[in-house]
DNA sequence: GGATAGCGGACAGTGCCACTATCCATAATT
DNA sequence: AATTATGGATAGTGGCACTGTCCGCTATCC
């Protein structure tokens, strides 16, 4: 009950409706606005500073769709630190890798997309790590993604309340993710537990 | 420089060797130590107490091969936050309905793997935060994930010394799921823009 | 109608995390 | 010989997400 205080002195639930100076009601517009925040933040891991932005601009009716959906965008997309400016031989091979891939696809995206800049800043951070060979995978991860990405459209699409649509983008996005990193991490049990060992058990790794 | 002498403290880097009282030399197995403790931090997001456990059962070559997989796996799965107990019906629901993706694929996963409980966690996460019908999308997820998983085994099993495995292993794991996840935003980019206008623009939300 | 329990509001404090700064004695550099 | 740098130890910083405490009022129970 305290942070739902912490949580309305920061902005990011909407105060109480005051029917007297110490009596407050809260409508259970509420309380599905206090999950989304706690899925947000505890299996999105999203900080609190950028769910208070996505939301204000969820709720700034004044605000035009493709601006809310582009702060969204913005402020969903992880920090990418480390070489936040992108110097070193790394950063900059890895943005070429970044455009030939885009033109390569055919992806219709600026290069100055966030999205692209992060990728980027994993690609370089690979080579760095010693680990270059893994950027071969750009293609298959693509086609994975792709396809991901058509679906998260479709589930998004059958939406049309104007506050529905931008938080399934952003649950979607958000979520979407988690549930696919530990859908990932099952494969590679079931995959690692298939060539390890030809039948019985589990993989050695699978704890 | 002082975070250098912080990690040392920590025991995410060895100490170097002395010369004398203070003169200490590093090889280049330190800075290559260091690049990929810098990745996973970075990159990654895993914390420093994860990222010292995981280092730390490496370089224990005391310890079976098995073992420390095993020791990466669960130190690499995002802290599964919210409702933890895993009580409540979404948690419940959650629960059974991983039990079913992995009979449908016939994937051989035990239930109380971590990355289960972390699936589970997030299709609760869902349910709660009113977005059920992304669930829907599981199957979808599931496929992308497998192929992606086999192409990291792929690259996994190319290595042959026992560090670089299990190095292959946590990189590819934890790097690899930034690296999808931002291809994932760009493919998004891309398919809406795609959906929303014939020709040319970039997509409203692109940024 | 009087005691008590609880509310909203303000503000200070907590715990964790990843550093960063300062100090000291000694050693390398010029 | 003077300056600069280094390792080791300890303390301090800043960000984040809360949590605890106090206050004045009010709703409620007996």
């Amino acid at each position: 009950m305290p942070t739902i205080k912490y949580y309305v002195r920061e902005g990011l639930l909407p105060a109480g409706r005051l029917t007297s100076p110490n009596q407050a009601r809260y409508d259970d517009g509420h309380e599905r606005r206090l999950r989304l925040i706690r899925a947000l933040l505890d299996v999105g891991g999203l900080p609190l500073s950028a769910i208070a932005e996505v939301l204000g601009a969820v709720d700034d009716t004044a605000q035009p769709l493709h601006e809310v959906l582009g702060v969204a965008a913005v402020r969903i997309t992880p920090a990418q630190a480390g070489d936040p400016a992108g110097v070193g031989p790394e950063s900059a091979e890895a943005r070429e890798e970044v455009a030939a891939l885009l033109a390569r696809r055919g992806w219709r995206v600026e290069p100055d997309n966030p999205a692209a800049q992060s990728l980027a800043g994993v690609l370089a951070a690979l080579r760095r790590a010693g680990h270059g060979g893994f950027v071969e995978l750009l293609d298959v991860y693509a086609d994975a993604a792709e396809s991901v990405a058509h679906a998260d459209l479709d589930y998004v699409r059958r939406r049309v309340a104007r506050e529905d649509l931008v938080e399934s983008v952003v649950v979607g996005t958000v979520l979407g993710e988690a549930m696919f990193g530990a859908l990932r991490r099952l494969a590679h049990v079931d995959a690692s537990a298939r060539a390890y060992e030809g039948g019985r058990e589990a993989e050695p790794g699978a704890r």
